[in-house]
DNA sequence: ATTTAATATCGTAATATTGCAATATAATAA
DNA sequence: TTATTATATTGCAATATTACGATATTAAAT
C-alpha cells in the first residue's frame, strides 16, 4: 500500500500523468522558461541559471527527456537539449478536449 | 535536503507546477475523465467507478479542489463538483506560451 | 598521456505522496 | 431519536521524490 495503483487505470491516463509529473517541478518549469529564452540550444549554462547543484540538474533534465518533453543529445562535453513540441502537444490537446466537453454541457456548480 | 527548493523558483513557477501536481496522478486523471461523461454535477458514484478506497478518492478530489481544478461543494450526503475551467485555462495558456515560442525559433534538436 | 570541462551515476538522507482501515461528521429518512 | 447514507479526517505503513556530495565518465585541449 502506499503506492499508486497504476495498474488499475488506463494506459492513456497513466500515460498522461506521467507527463504531467514530469512537467510538475518548479525546478522543472524553470528548465522549461529558461530553454525557451535560449535561441540556440543550451550549452551548459544551465547548471549557472538555476538554483540548484549540478547533478539535480542533471537528474531533472534527464526525467524530462525520460517524458518526451524535451530532446536533443549530450555531445561530448556539452549538451543540446530543446522542448519537445510533440509532448506537449499531447498535453495540449487533453487541456483542449476537457475545455470544449465543459463546453458542451449545461453543468451548474457554484 | 530532499525537500523542492520552492523558495528558489518564481510564485508563477511554483503554482504552475502546483497545479500540474494536482493533475499528475492517474486516479485523478481518472476522475476528471468521469467528469467529463456525467452531464449532472456527480453524485457519490465517483466512489463505486474508481478502483480506490472511500477514503483515497476523497482525498484526491480534496487535492484537485485545493488546486482549484474542480469546485462545487459537498451538499448534505452527497458531493457536487466539476471541473473549473478558469484553472484549466491557466495551464493550457501555459502550454500555448510554449508552443507559440518554440514556433519562433528555429532550433534543431534531433 | 594528462589535464580540464561538462555531464552522468551512485548512495543516501530528508521529505512527500499514496492508499486504506478505523473513525468522525453531517444530513436526510424512518 | 435512531438509523442510514455520504463524505471527511486521522493515523500509519509502504513507496516515491528531491537534493546533493562523492565519484565516474566522456571528450576535447594541452
Amino acid at each position: 500500500m502506499g503506492i499508486t495503483k497504476t495498474e488499475s487505470f488506463s494506459t492513456q491516463q497513466n500515460e498522461l500523468a506521467n507527463i504531467l509529473k514530469a512537467l510538475a517541478h518548479p525546478a522543472r518549469v524553470a528548465i522549461i522558461d529558461y530553454l525557451l529564452t535560449v535561441d540556440e540550444c543550451i550549452c551548459s549554462d544551465i547548471v549557472n541559471v538555476l538554483p540548484l547543484a549540478q547533478p539535480t540538474v542533471s537528474q531533472h533534465l534527464k526525467e524530462l527527456k525520460n517524458t518526451g518533453i524535451i530532446k536533443g543529445s549530450i555531445e561530448g562535453k556539452s549538451i543540446c537539449y530543446c522542448i519537445d513540441e510533440k509532448t506537449i502537444k499531447i498535453v495540449r490537446e487533453y487541456l483542449d478536449g476537457i475545455l470544449l466537453s465543459i463546453g458542451k454541457t449545461n453543468k451548474i456548480c457554484q
